[in-house]
DNA sequence: CTCATACTTGACAGCTCGTTCAACAACGTG
DNA sequence: CACGTTGTTGAACGAGCTGTCAAGTATGAG
């Protein structure tokens, strides 16, 4: 029944490939070079994750669930919605002023794979509704407490900002201007207004 | 001095090779595929243009030059400033209505090279930012004529609606629902009342 | 005609890729 | 201890990749 117990974390290595993926995207990612950083052979990662796009699509999923928790958590904080909704604007600009930033694996992912792979494509579709969603579900509630005014279309708006935020995360990549954002998201302030 | 003539058209190649790209990618383009479809022989594809980076840049530029060409045209149009602004993003919501709709190369390659390759990266960087110029001056000749408002900031106007149209590029590689560009496009419109 | 030049053609070297095979090691159970 | 089961290790496979070499071919110049 109960073979030779594993010897690595299942959640440290694919939090490694969900890195590595990050980085250097899918094509790019040999599995030469994960099972290097993962520290675990390529057998185990065959036996583990299954093959190459299995493993793909389980830390595309972790990405997933740990950003866009942490954005729902943000955006469902209590007190005022349209502050969390302000506050993740902040978070954003902040994340994109980093010398660091590496762009968003959603966006990479939809750039890369969005036309090549039906079931990816679906994947991602669904966590961008997710992601609109959030925003939708706090608008509302903003427009509820009379933070927000009732005339603006908070479909519309929730769209606005997810579009944004993805546009923000690819032409972060290679935009030299530091300021990009900033102007960008104080435009994106001002519908809330 | 003069030797062999080339068989084929160095436009056409380069324009085939830019659809290829554009389609695919940079990685996931090979050159057996190229050469196919350019109908003409590996020797002669590396005679003419160099390595793969090297036709990779050339079709870039191609597109740079067409797409961006079209739209600075659009907007230098005689008439309204704002009218073309306007019609600038007329024609992006046409384009993404479009159910063959493949994306942009510009987003894709960012996206794909963005922080891998340091001469692509600026060479991306120049092209957004001619995008942007570009949309500036529109605007601000629509400042001039009394179109906008004179309390608008025309640069950080520029670059949200640089970074919609990016947003909208990526995003409609996968966004299932019809109505996304139309709602965010409604909610840029509604910055240039 | 001869020759240098430039293009085309087909084969192929060298490498990397994703994936698998076979042997070995560590565990619980009888 | 023997056995089934599961994980690890290292080697290897076949396919595909980029880039190049060598031979053949079409041109203008002398």
């Amino acid at each position: 029944m109960t073979g030779r117990p594993r010897e690595f974390d299942t959640d440290t290595v694919l939090e490694t490939a969900m890195d590595l993926f990050w980085e250097q995207g899918y094509g790019a990612t040999g599995i030469a070079e994960l099972s290097d950083r993962c520290q675990i052979g390529r057998q185990s990662m065959y036996n583990a994750f299954g093959d190459k796009k299995a493993l793909f699509v389980q830390a595309l999923d972790r990405y997933s669930c740990e950003r866009l928790g942490m954005l729902i958590e943000l955006l469902e904080a209590p007190g005022s919605p349209l502050g969390n909704v302000r506050a993740l604007l902040d978070a954003w600009e902040a994340n994109w002023s980093d010398p660091e930033f590496r762009g968003c694996l959603m966006v990479n992912s939809m750039a890369e794979l969005g036309v090549r792979d039906a079931k990816i494509k679906a994947r991602l579709d669904r966590m961008l509704q997710k992601m609109e969603d959030a925003i939708y579900t706090a608008l509302r509630r903003a427009q509820e407490q009379g933070e927000l005014s009732a005339d603006r279309d908070p479909r519309a708006l929730a769209r606005t900002i997810t579009i944004t935020g993805q546009g923000l995360a690819v032409v972060g990549k290679v935009a030299s201007s530091p300021t990009y954002a900033r102007d960008v998201l104080a435009t994106t302030r001002r519908l809330l207004e």
